[in-house]
DNA sequence: TAACAAATCACATCATCATGTGATTGAAAT
DNA sequence: ATTTCAATCACATGATGATGTGATTTGTTA
């Protein structure tokens, strides 16, 4: 028999694959919630179940947040994600969060029962295109392929200076411009990325996307 | 119509596979050689086919060296590993070196025509077994230089936070605190990883520092 | 010659961040 | 029972960041 919890917060398709799964001969499916902390005070107080499926965009803490918690303090636990996101960002955060199967929601309910046993039995079920993105993505990062950016050259020079972690101040000095001249290059590179903060700026360049 | 190309020194199972898939109506199977040599020739010399079927153990260069080669040369062909070994070295390193499929020999004929279709309309077939071990090796080679981090679960939230690009403010909306609160963490944070700012919190994390 | 893009600089306002100091509560360890 | 730690919240000040608007200079392109 295994065991399965749910963190989805849309009502109506938890309780759908809840029903549908707690149906299955060889499934029992008795908790499902709609947030990752919501689960944590379940499984702290009750019988764990084998694998937990996760939705990513979740009231509070993310499922992809949930993961890292989750697995730290219940490492038995199969993670299964179950959401709408099928950018490869998402898809490799939630694997490497320690999520062992990611299924997109328009998945049919066979199918999630079927991951559900694959899981279980010491698979990783995704459909061909995630492990094509997988592939990518890790071959991608391995290789660090830098993507092309329409950054001009003195604006790769202040996303530099901010991913080091200066201030306008500091990479007014670097460069030895004005600090009026490095926001007017934010603003740009704001518009560019399409992006609001320098820690979104930060966060595309680490990530390799700029 | 799919056409497709064995690499495969069995000859029982060459010819097998061959005339298999060869009998597919979707399918069309003229070229299968014993190496990769002989199989380079023949891209050489006439049109290629859409996707190879490749051992790893072969003779002269092996399977893997040939993906590169192939690939290099030929890069519109999509490769698919057919082979004995499930250790996660091989996987890896066919994987990293441009397959984009790996199946088992024990694989069943009407599976490897499926399996070749996949492959063939940009997925990447392999079992829920393999992709275990894909997502595993690559997960422990990511976090292989993760260091322990003495930040309690909280402050991880909100280190979280800051590299989603969140302000202050929302990083309170999504763990339901005061912006006060985490300020405090904030301040925790700095102490603990010796910096003075979001931007040198944000690049520590996505460094794999923290 | 004119247009355009990149780089530069200025001034302004409001929001956010960094930092300091002080405090309470609950759980765990001693 | 006491101490320690984590998490929480408050108030305050000064610095920094985000955004808006306006401007000049230089080199390149049409």
């Amino acid at each position: 028999m295994i065991t399965v919890g749910i963190v989805e917060d849309n009502v109506k398709i938890r309780d759908l694959i809840q029903r549908y799964l707690d149906m299955q001969e060889a499934i029992s499916c008795k908790v499902a919630v709609d947030s990752v902390e919501e689960m944590i005070e379940h499984l702290k107080k009750y019988d764990n179940p084998d694998v937990l499926l996760m939705d990513i965009q979740l009231p509070g803490m993310s499922g992809i947040e949930g993961i890292g918690i989750i697995k730290k303090e219940f490492p038995d636990i199969e993670i299964m994600m179950l959401t709408v996101y099928h950018d490869s960002h998402k898809i490799f955060d939630s694997l490497m969060a320690g999520a062992s199967g990611y299924l997109l929601k328009h998945t049919s309910l066979p199918e999630i029962k079927e991951s559900v046993e694959t899981l279980a039995n010491g698979g990783a079920p995704m459909s061909p295109q995630i492990a094509r993105k997988v592939i990518q993505h890790f071959s991608n990062n391995e290789k660090k392929e830098k993507p092309e950016s329409n950054l001009t050259p003195r604006e790769q020079d202040i996303v530099n200076g901010l991913v080091d972690g200066l201030s306008y101040k500091l990479i007014a000095d670097r460069f030895d411009i004005s600090i009026d001249t490095v926001r007017a290059h934010i603003r740009n590179i704001y518009k560019k990325l399409h992006v609001n903060s320098k820690a979104e700026v930060i966060a595309k360049s680490l990530r390799g996307e700029i």
